[in-house]
DNA sequence: CTTTTATGAATGAAGG
DNA sequence: CCTTCATTCATAAAAG
């Protein structure tokens, strides 16, 4: 099946001479397979949190059962375990990469070019691991931040804004309505165990 | 998704107490757990759904009693690529809209002609605001990334711990992501639990 | 340890 | 189709 294609995804070992000792970390799933976990998860996460307002709405009317259900269900799915396995990294730029990079963005070059990326992740590269993704993301993002502090930083009194929505010149965009509970259910996600609920007897909490 | 070889450049661990470092890769899983797991996902993303229809028909009954019960559950997650109170501009599909879109880009390899388009989103209606532009774009987006990342991430040497599977030369790197549920419910959830129960615990965590 | 911020990465949409 | 931009998401890093 096509699960078995395997990123390289090498870690280095940071001091060489490590542990081996004991308690060994070690990495049980690709973060490939991680990340395609986590997104389905995050799909039946998705689909129990409407069901939990959903039974919020139902019983809000008879309030006696309302909060004991929502409860039951809820807490037990979000809390549960521990965490571990391992999330994404992402790439850090080192210092070293970060002023080279920086330099290039001052010297106007304002078109980071296929081929320029390239020159510019082999640059790099000599620094420390990088990618031309990495180089590529990372002007992009660098252009657009600055683009939207400049009408940010500058206490310009130019109120020509026609929207009702009046954000602060000091403090960036605030959204007010803004759930989070992207953040609450994807954190957890990979805490999910992985069983039907009929299989609980064959797999239990570890140590 | 998809991701180019993602380089754990400083990927420290907080090694409390002479833990070994970084992710050392470890196959745990077979493909056979693998293809288990990724049922067991299916199963639950399908009672879900189906909670979810049935909770509508549910509440619909109820409508006389509480007029707010619709808005509440699905307003904020179900049509979130709707536009809420202050209108968010840009689509966003839902989780199930999505698993949809996926497996038709799975299968159909890669010509979503104008009829195709619009059949898809018609389909798609029913799990959420969608418009044919939307669709056009997401498959537009879809092949143009993953294209793009394939030719990133080609330079893969695969660990040594694992045993390297075949992949067609000309295909696309096989997208793993698809857990579509079909009727795997029909079938005794009981088959779908893990046979090892080394693997299960393993999911946890390791440490 | 919890909350906030900074920023790398993902993605819908537009342009060519 | 391919590239580019704007916005959003998630997480490492910083602040409390």
């Amino acid at each position: 099946m096509e699960w078995e294609k395997q990123p390289p995804q090498q870690a280095e070992e940071p001091s060489g001479g490590g542990g081996a000792g004991g308690g060994m970390f070690v990495k049980v799933m690709t973060d490939e397979q991680m990340e395609v976990l986590r997104k389905q998860i995050a799909v039946y996460a998705t689909i129990c949190e409407q069901l939990v307002e959903l039974h919020k709405s139902l019983t809000s009317q008879n309030e006696l059962a309302g909060v004991r259900l929502g409860n039951l269900y809820c807490d037990p799915l979000i809390t549960s375990g521990a965490h571990k396995i391992t999330g994404r990294q992402r790439w850090t730029p080192t210092p070293m990469q970060l002023q080279i990079l920086e330099r290039i963005f001052d010297q106007g070059i304002g078109t980071p070019s296929k081929q320029k990326i390239k020159e510019i992740t082999t640059e790099l590269s000599q620094h420390g691991q990088i990618s031309e993704t990495n180089v590529y993301n990372w002007f992009q993002n660098r252009r657009a931040r600055s683009k939207r502090k400049q009408q940010a930083a500058p206490a310009n009194n130019a109120e020509s804004e026609v929207e009702t929505e009046v954000e602060s010149p000091n403090e960036k965009k605030t959204k007010p309505e803004e759930f989070q509970a992207h953040h609450i259910l994807s954190s957890r996600t990979e805490d999910l165990c992985f069983q039907t609920p009929q299989a609980s007897s064959s797999m239990h909490s570890v140590d």
